[in-house]
DNA sequence: CCTTTGTTTTGTCATAGACAATACAGCTAT
DNA sequence: ATAGCTGTATTGTCTATGACAAAACAAAGG
């Protein structure tokens, strides 16, 4: 019942303030108290847990490590010197493909496993733009990109610069190079690009046009990749609607239904746990039309570590103008079969 | 455990997906049911709480009433209809100035309160925006905001338009005739039209100019009013840095240091519970340097039942301007007196 | 009418134990 | 070697009940 801070002294944050800024639950916060004796809060006067800074920041750490795969039992009771030498080694759990490809790369010399940048166009551009991020120049950030959105064009741009930007900002993020407010700027920053340049995109004319529902589950605040999506599909000539993010499962089926949507895409990053996006897929396909296909894409590692039933996971956005293009196909074979 | 759905009979709700759907804790669930009687849900075979769906629905009917000022004891028992019924009467709780015009106008006649748009312009206008919504006709909601935009130029249709068109939808929302995703439709479209709006404003060029941080706390996921108070401190020649929604304290912190940050401006509405706000607000003016000022607007109820110290709390976003020539010619006194 | 009491309401925090789903490691069979 | 199965370990979430401080309300006083 504090709030959140003490008046005297250093500031100590309630069990609550720790929950929304680490995004574990009180009841995780309490159970690693007791399992791994971390983290160890010291009591205010009510007999509340009250968290100094330092273990809030090593919380944090922790978090990062298990959006990048780690588990809990080898990371809770680290301190922040080895969680941090942790972070430098590579992520440990992403998408089949490009696991296999660490696998290999690192069996190959007994060095660090390199990052994982997709298709990587340009790593020095990449740097650049983390350097832009680093020193706050929001103005100059959007200008820059503004600029290679032009020069490289929009499905380009989204591909080849702004998905590994996005991997690259993930993982700068996993190390604790990039605060919190860091990132933020650069998602408000593309946002201001991206947007704008949806909005210019003439919507399809033809009937033929896939109806796409865009849309994030209301644990996933993350709307870069539903812009990124956006704008590919919009080029592609589908008739998208977006819904922004976090929209609850059963509006997502209201929606479907009342937009008559042929595709509901869906964008997963790993700050949600595991569980929890199967259950949410799970849902979704079990309560959306069987006419309705279900996509799913982002950096969220459980999409592809088992094949999902009704579900196609997307791990590269650069397979999206195929997908479209065979839902296009098969939409006008079954046209002809009926017809 | 169960993955919030039933496999037979009709899906049954788990209490987490009922939390992140309602946005009532898991602990406030289980405590209603022991204080009010209500929520009932069934158990499954685990012994876990498994809700129907009309359940659910009642607590979204409660959780809007309780938005608009109603409290738990006089509405969680309630019948849907019952609960329908007092969303059809005047909200109960808003900024103390419009609080008494309500006050005033309710006792000249014995009417129902009228709704609180305030300085509506065209109470015809909002009404064919709020049909557009829910034909949910994406496209011609974007062509319409922005031709209106045009129209009426970028200030008036901020604050002559947005504004009580936002009050509209949450009135509406309030009392059930839009759904979630019309509403997140609505804030789509909506700020499909602002952003390129305010990307095509020039950043100020001289050295006086304001330079103001906007964002939302942790809790408050609504862009929306953040976009309006962005395009009218741009055109006021402010230096605004938007880190978008959903800002750790701390960060929101280390954001105003990094930036040099005068203005600190934060969103609310009225999904926020007062004591989060009131807390989040007495935190960040704790921690933030004195010489910072910090705004707060929006449609939250808390902001304006007393008076704030060191916080300045703008229930009309038409007063922004004004503001931001008080903060101009306070800050050439400080110049002329320290030079 | 405004302020100051006392009372009720209300959300959240604490405890401890139980369990189902997932992940991991070790084994076997192809 | 690699793929598939199986038992053990891990892990998050759920249950239940009680306690309490802050906020809201109602009533009495200036």
């Amino acid at each position: 019942m504090n709030s959140s801070q003490h008046p005297l002294a250093q500031p100590l944050w309630s069990i609550a303030a720790v929950e929304r800024d680490t995004g574990l639950s009180k009841d995780t916060l309490r159970v690693w108290e007791k399992r791994y004796g971390f983290p160890q809060p010291e009591r205010d006067a009510a007999g509340d847990r009250a968290y100094p800074p330092e273990q809030v920041e090593r919380l944090h750490a922790i978090r990062r490590l298990m959006d990048a795969g780690h588990r809990p039992r080898h990371v809770v009771a680290l301190q922040l010197e080895a969680l941090q030498a942790l972070a430098q080694a590579a992520p440990l759990v992403v998408a089949p493909s490009a696991a296999a490809a660490v696998a290999r790369r690192s069996s190959n010399n007994g060095a660090l496993a390199p990052s994982l940048l997709p298709a990587l166009h340009d790593a020095a551009l990449v740097e650049r733009y983390l350097a832009l991020i680093t020193c706050h120049d929001a103005h100059q950030l959007r200008r820059a990109l503004a600029q290679d959105a032009l020069r490289l064009g929009l499905v380009a741009f989204v591909t080849q610069l702004v998905a590994p930007l996005n991997v690259a900002v993930g993982e700068a993020w996993i190390q604790g190079r990039f605060r919190v407010f860091e990132e933020h700027l650069y998602t408000e920053c593309m946002t201001g690009v991206l947007r704008p340049a949806i909005a210019s995109i003439a919507p399809p004319q033809g009937r033929g046009a896939p109806r796409v529902l865009l849309t994030t589950i209301p644990q996933e605040p993350h709307a870069l990749g539903l812009l990124m999506v956006e704008a590919l599909l919009a080029l592609e000539g589908c008739h998208c609607l977006s819904l922004g993010t976090q929209t609850p499962l059963g509006d997502i089926v209201q929606a479907a239904q009342v937009h008559d949507a042929d595709v509901v895409a869906l964008s997963f990053t790993a700050v949600l746990a595991a569980p929890a996006v199967l259950a949410a897929l799970r849902d979704l396909r079990r309560q959306l039309p069987a006419r309705t296909a279900l996509w799913a894409g982002g950096g969220c590692p459980a999409l592809y570590q088992r094949p999902l039933e009704g579900v196609l996971a997307l791990s590269d956005i650069g397979a999206l103008p195929a997908e479209v293009a065979r839902w296009r196909s098969r939409a006008a074979n079954q046209a002809k079969n009926s017809g």
